[in-house]
DNA sequence: TTGGAAAGTCAACAAGGCTGACGTAACTTC
DNA sequence: GAAGTTACGTCAGCCTTGTTGACTTTCCAA
C-alpha cells in the first residue's frame, strides 16, 4: 500500500536532504527514548543491558536464554554477565526446563517486576506524550516506517513478538 | 495541532500495549539504521564515534570543537580521542580559528568525504527503501512522532541544524 | 592585568561489546 | 549404550567508547 505516486512531485520525500533529516532525527529521538531508562538506572549497578534484558523477560516470561540471546543480538557471554547478575540480586529467576532440563526459564520477581514497571513507566511516558503529541495518523506512520527500517530477520522477530501477547 | 479527539476510543493508541509495540519497534529499527554504517567500519580502526563525528562535520563544515561536543553529548576527552586519530589519519582538518584563535574550524578533508559519503550513502539507501515502501505520509507522521520523543534541548539542536544548511 | 573560556592532554576506570577455549549436563541419534 | 549435539555457564583477555579528575596553554574581554 502507499505506493501510488500520482506525478514524479511526489518523491520530494525521498531527497537526500529529507533523509539527512530523517538519519538525524533518528539520532536525536534515540537519544530521548533511552535517557530515563538510563536516568533511572544510573547509581543503581545496572546499565542500559540490564534494561533491555529485563524488558523482553517482562515481555515474554519463561523465554530461555537463547532464545533472549537471537533477540537482543549478543554474545552469549555477554548477555550472561547481566543475567547473573539480575538472577544474584534476586530480580531475575531462572527455572531449570521441565522437559528439557538443560533449558533456563527465565521470569522476573516481584522485585524485578517493581524495577521493570519503574523503568517501563519512565519509557512509555515519554512515548505516550509523544504519541499524543503528533496524533494516531502520525502514529501509524512512524510504525510504519521503523519497521521498513528492520533487518529483515530483525523485523520477523518483531512481529512475532508483535502479537504474541494475547 | 492534532489534539482533537472527537471520541474516547481515538485515545486507543495510547494504550499500553500500543506503546510497548512503539518501543520495541523503536529498538529494533535502531539496530537496522546503525546495521549498515557499523558494517563497513568494522575492519577499519573507527567505529560509530568517528561516524557520528563525521557525519556532523560533513553536515556543518567549519563548526568547532565545543559545537560538536553539545550536538553529540559527550565529553571533550571522549570526542578529543576520536578527533585525534581522524586528523592523525588526514580524514579531518582542524584549522585555528582566525577571529578566535583558541577555536578550532572542523572540516573534512578529500579522503573524510571519501568515507562519509560512503557512510551516508548506506545509510541513506536503507532509509531511502524504508521512505518508499512507507511513504510520504507515514514518513511525516515518522518524522512527528520522533521530535515529539526529543528532550526539548535535543530537539532545539535538531531544528537548529534542519534548516541551516540552505 | 587578571579572570575565565576554549582547547588539548594525561591517567585511571567502567560498562558492555567481542573472541576463544573449555566444562557439564542433558537430549538425540545411531 | 556409545557418540554426537545442544543449552548453558564460565574463565581469560581484548576493544570501543563512555566517564571523572587534574592540569596546561592560549587568548579574549572586562
Amino acid at each position: 500500500m502507499a505506493d501510488q505516486t500520482p506525478s514524479g512531485e511526489s518523491l520530494l520525500f525521498l531527497t537526500d536532504e529529507q533523509l539527512r533529516k530523517g538519519i538525524e532525527a533518528m539520532f536525536f529521538a534515540y537519544r530521548g527514548f533511552t535517557a530515563d531508562p538510563d536516568r533511572i538506572l544510573e547509581g543503581m549497578d545496572y546499565g542500559r543491558a540490564h534494561h533491555r534484558a529485563i524488558h523482553f523477560i517482562h515481555r515474554s516470561p519463561g523465554t530461555t536464554v537463547s532464545n533472549l540471546l537471537t533477540i537482543l543480538g549478543v554474545t552469549k557471554q555477554s548477555l550472561n554477565r547481566v543475567l547473573r547478575t539480575l538472577v544474584e540480586d534476586g530480580l531475575v529467576e531462572a527455572r531449570v526446563g521441565r522437559r528439557d532440563k538443560r533449558e533456563r526459564h527465565l521470569h522476573l520477581t516481584p522485585k524485578g517486576q517493581e524495577l521493570e514497571r519503574e523503568l517501563s513507566d519512565a519509557q512509555r511516558a515519554r512515548m505516550r506524550a509523544a504519541y499524543r503529541a503528533a496524533g494516531p495518523q502520525a502514529v501509524a506512520g512512524f510504525r510504519q516506517v521503523l519497521e521498513a527500517m528492520m533487518d529483515p530477520e530483525l523485523r520477523r522477530q518483531y512481529q512475532g513478538l508483535k502479537e504474541s501477547g494475547a
